[in-house]
DNA sequence: CGTAAGGTTGAATATGTTCAACTTGGGTGG
DNA sequence: CCACCCAAGTTGAACATATTCAACCTTACG
């Protein structure tokens, strides 16, 4: 163990409380941890590597398109798994940073060793694997069919599940990230983010700070889980 | 292998030409296919499985919500595993055939085991795996930004792209699945597909046959590609 | 031959975007 | 400490464009 301190200086006990960690057995995190390395980023910083674990702060793929079209394609939070070891497939997209956060660093091949010696390692990798996977298509759906409210409200959903989400209010959201990323990420503008959140307020669904703009707290959850998935009556109509 | 006859009575060829299939070492391919079963299936047809390889033929995760708004959220082809172990996620999402097809129905601990025993089936595994999200990853950014003509462009070349496409020439393109699938892969409606082609046809971009309206022949490449990137100058507009 | 489903087309409508102006909050430097 | 600046966010009006709705054509199939 006294490689690993040395190899990762300062592992930061937030890396413990990380989804995809708690499901390792002590053997495979030292042996994960003994070649792992620690970065940190910022907002908006390009952050180049492979393979690794989130830890904390939020990061995103990002794609870019001609017209100065800009798109989040993914999200990623504490316990997430980033593989962008086929980055050729697509030059336009690189992962960046939403704000402050870090990442273990793990090598693919030695992850991969890791994975064929623990089964605990390869459970748990299949189980973010799927979970993610689960994530993007759920996007795709709210993206091809769903109206700039719904989505709003899906994103709200979504960003309650994570795992920073759960230590607050049920019924609160401190939204990790900035409208404008929010409206890159829905495949909306900024204006239109503005506007669906408006019109939640206006009907009295959710609530929000007068001065930070950060938090909101779902008033009505069983209506708004209804608009998420769609299938809202006329609810919202009204007070359009 | 008398017994992997038996358990799977007839091994198409076809699978031994899938992509993931010829990643695998013959041992490799003899233990999985120990425990595998063949399943067959058609148009419409909900698949349950949890877990198989596709080996020819079409199918999607349809997601449906309220109001009739149907989503086909991811397509998969000849080659491409299945996991929809984590189904429990979202209810509203299905297996569905998008015409004749057949899979490899495999089981997850069993090939759970199979991949720590073999490198070869863990490597082919992550392969398949990040081709697949890749993939989920650009339609999210189609979704996301680009208008209905651009996203008509990159499905023909998704489309392009899959393994039975490539044995043809390589400007046709023999649609595997109906226009009002491509609508819902694509969040449109299918009007709007048709006007999309339409403008195409008429730009002299792509040639379609005169009674069969599956083959599509790709004339301008580069300006498609470009299109298709959602960087293409005014090239479309004057045809408008 | 008649039906049903897929596909196409046109006109009217609904709605997200664009553009511009404005407000707000956080940081910097004098 | 205040003035200043900048990015983020908001709002309204005009605009662009995908959808809706309806009619129609085509093909496959019993």
């Amino acid at each position: 163990m006294t490689d690993v301190t040395e190899r990762v200086p300062k592992v930061p006990p937030l890396v413990e409380m990380t989804e995809f960690w708690t499901d390792l057995s002590p053997e495979s995190r030292a042996e994960i941890l003994s070649e792992a390395q620690l970065l940190d980023f910022a907002a908006g910083e390009t952050i180049e590597i492979d393979f690794g674990l989130m830890i904390s702060g939020t990061a995103a793929i990002e794609y870019m398109v001609g017209n100065g079209r800009r798109c989040l394609v993914e999200l990623f939070h504490s316990g997430d798994l980033i593989d962008l070891c086929r980055r050729e497939r697509r030059p336009q997209g690189r992962l960046v940073g939403l704000g402050y956060g870090s990442m273990l660093v793990l090598s693919v091949a030695d992850f991969e060793a890791c994975a064929r010696h623990h089964a605990d390692v390869l459970a748990a990798y299949r189980r973010r694997v799927e979970d993610q996977t689960g994530r993007l298509r759920d996007h795709i759906n709210d993206l091809a069919v769903k109206t700039p409210l719904e989505r709003i409200v899906a994103v709200l959903f979504e960003l309650r599940r994570w795992p920073e989400a759960r230590l607050g209010e049920a019924t609160d959201i401190i939204l990790p990230i900035l409208r404008k990323d929010i409206a890159a990420y829905t495949g909306m503008k900024p204006e239109t983010v503005s506007r669906a959140l408006r019109r939640l307020l206006e009907a009295g669904l959710i609530r929000s700070g007068a001065h930070d703009r950060e938090t909101i707290t779902l008033i009505d959850p069983p209506v708004l889980r209804q608009i998420a998935n769609g299938s809202a009556s006329k609810t919202l109509e009204e007070g359009r």
